[in-house]
RNA sequence: GGAGAGAUGGCCGAGUAGGCUGAAGGCGCUCGCCUGCUAAGCGAGUGUAGGGCGAAAGUUCUACCCAGGGUUCGAAUCCCUGUCUCUCCGCCA
């Protein structure tokens, strides 16, 4: 959420970089309610000093003795109208806060201006293509001639777009998991969470989910819990509403979570194997900063992930997310996109982003500077390090043998039980 | 699922026969003093948000004692609903 004094004051800034964003959210009724809700909220406070000045004074005439009925008689008046102005005070204020709630973050200066995906800007590409004597094949196809993932047997269980793994797939899963929260914690120096997998509504409103996004989430019937949609929604949560001490910023976290996404809209689209599922594993990395080192966190960030795929020895490039194919609350944002040989492209595995203080807003998340009285709020950052089913995917496409058979990188191995391939 | 207790400022913790209590006290923090360092000690200050006036220091008004309703001229204090925490019983991985 942008602060409603700076979208006052910057009205015409704010529309445009709605417009370089392609978005077409229209805020022109802000101006209307922002004003109304002011007038209104001048009207009562007047109103309430009368009445806290009058109530003082029925006191006092109580205590000697007066009859103050006359009095109260008119206050009581009084407070009814105070009412009545109240609750068109509230309507006006909630007509307001959804404007604002669905005003996307400003991109910082750096982001190139573009309409799409196609615009993005390539910021650097790593690791040498694997060169194959035969034509590479899908991990799909693969995956499912090892016996290690099952899509059919997963619709039976539950429906389309579920994983189910078996053997050495449900082991390499697990693999990458530990694989990567080792690295975190070890060498970067994050705070392994293991956070709840549902979250209230509140917190989705805090991270951008709520209330604009709603079809993408998975909600419990009768309760008012979601299925994490990833990990940085529980884990930005935890300082929710809270004054953090300076000296204990940055503070850096890395979570294992499941991730449950509707994929509302995008029927049709990666249809088969591991892009694109209902549920799937995810290791995130979120950071609390300081405003003036937050961009120094996101290129660190972003190294995090990226380590993780050149200790696996698989080709990447990093992008920088245009203008128009940023996050909604998201100021800057870098995919990271992994080589998939079978169809030629690069495909995302993470998305590193600098929210600046639009997630801090929203869920309240302040800290204090030693010696000053005054609060700010944080920037939160979050990056995926990394999506870890498409990790699967990956390494079973870059590291496929022409008999079909999967070579394990090699550093991964120790946590593989040290087996070096899969086959039949 | 049943029965109780509680939710107050950065933290701890007073305050319920409704009216200068934005809220005692303590801790923490900031500034100053003192002790050749450190610790201790002494003094002063110290909530958040929004609005008016002021160049600023400041000043003034309004709101906020879990959330939302209600009673009342007036509520941290009374009533209702919800949420969360704790204790006991039951059930259970």
């Amino acid at each position: 959420m942008l602060e409603i004094k700076f979208v006052r004051q910057n009205f015409d800034l704010v529309q445009n970089s709605i417009l370089k964003r392609c978005k077409s959210t229209n805020i022109e009724n802000f101006k209307i309610y922002d004003s109304k809700v002011r007038a209104i909220l001048q009207e009562i406070e007047e109103l309430r000093h009368r009445r806290n000045m009058f109530s003082d004074k029925i006191a006092s005439m109580k205590k000697k003795g007066i009859d103050s009925d006359s009095l109260v008689l008119e206050m009581r008046n009084e407070s009814e109208t105070i009412k009545n102005l109240n609750s068109d005070l509230l309507e006006n204020e909630e007509k307001l806060n959804n404007i604002l709630m669905e005003i996307p973050n400003i991109p910082h200066s750096s982001v190139q201006e573009g309409k799409d995906s196609s615009d993005n800007l390539l910021i650097r590409t790593i690791g040498k293509l694997p060169d194959f004597d035969f034509e590479p094949k899908h991990h799909w196809e693969l995956g499912e001639k090892l016996k290690i993932f099952d899509f059919e047997r997963a619709s039976k269980i539950t429906g389309a777009r579920f994983p189910l793994y078996f053997g050495a797939g449900a082991k390499l899963e697990r693999a990458l998991i530990n694989f990567m929260l080792d690295i975190h914690t070890t060498e970067h120096g994050y705070t392994e969470v293991l956070p709840p997998f549902m979250v209230n509504r509140q917190s989705l409103t805090s991270t951008g989910q709520l209330p604009k996004f709603e079809d993408d989430l998975f909600k419990i019937e009768g309760w008012d819990y979601y299925m994490v949609p990833t990990a940085e929604v529980p884990v930005t949560n935890i300082h929710q509403n809270e004054i953090l001490d300076e000296s204990t910023l940055p503070i850096m976290y890395t979570a294992y979570t499941p991730c449950f996404r509707s994929e509302a809209g995008s029927y049709g689209k990666d249809t088969k194997g591991l892009i694109r599922q209902h549920q799937f594993n995810k290791i995130e990395l979120v950071k609390f900063a300081k405003p003036e080192n937050s961009y120094d966190e996101l290129e660190r960030l972003t190294q995090n992930a990226e380590t993780i795929l050149k200790r696996l020895n698989l080709p990447y490039q990093v992008v920088s997310l245009c203008t128009g194919d940023l996050g909604f609350s998201s100021a800057k944002t870098y995919d990271i996109e992994v080589w998939m040989p079978a169809q030629g492209v690069y495909r995302e595995i993470s998305s590193c982003s600098n929210f600046e203080n639009f997630q801090a807003r929203r869920g309240n998340i302040r800290f204090k500077r030693k010696g000053e009285k005054k609060t700010e709020l944080v920037h939160t950052l979050n990056g995926s390090g990394l999506a870890v089913g498409r990790t699967v995917a990956a390494i079973i496409e870059n590291y496929q043998q022409k008999d079909g058979s999967i070579i394990i990188p090699e550093n991964l191995r120790p946590f593989m039980g040290n087996i070096e391939r899969i086959s039949l």
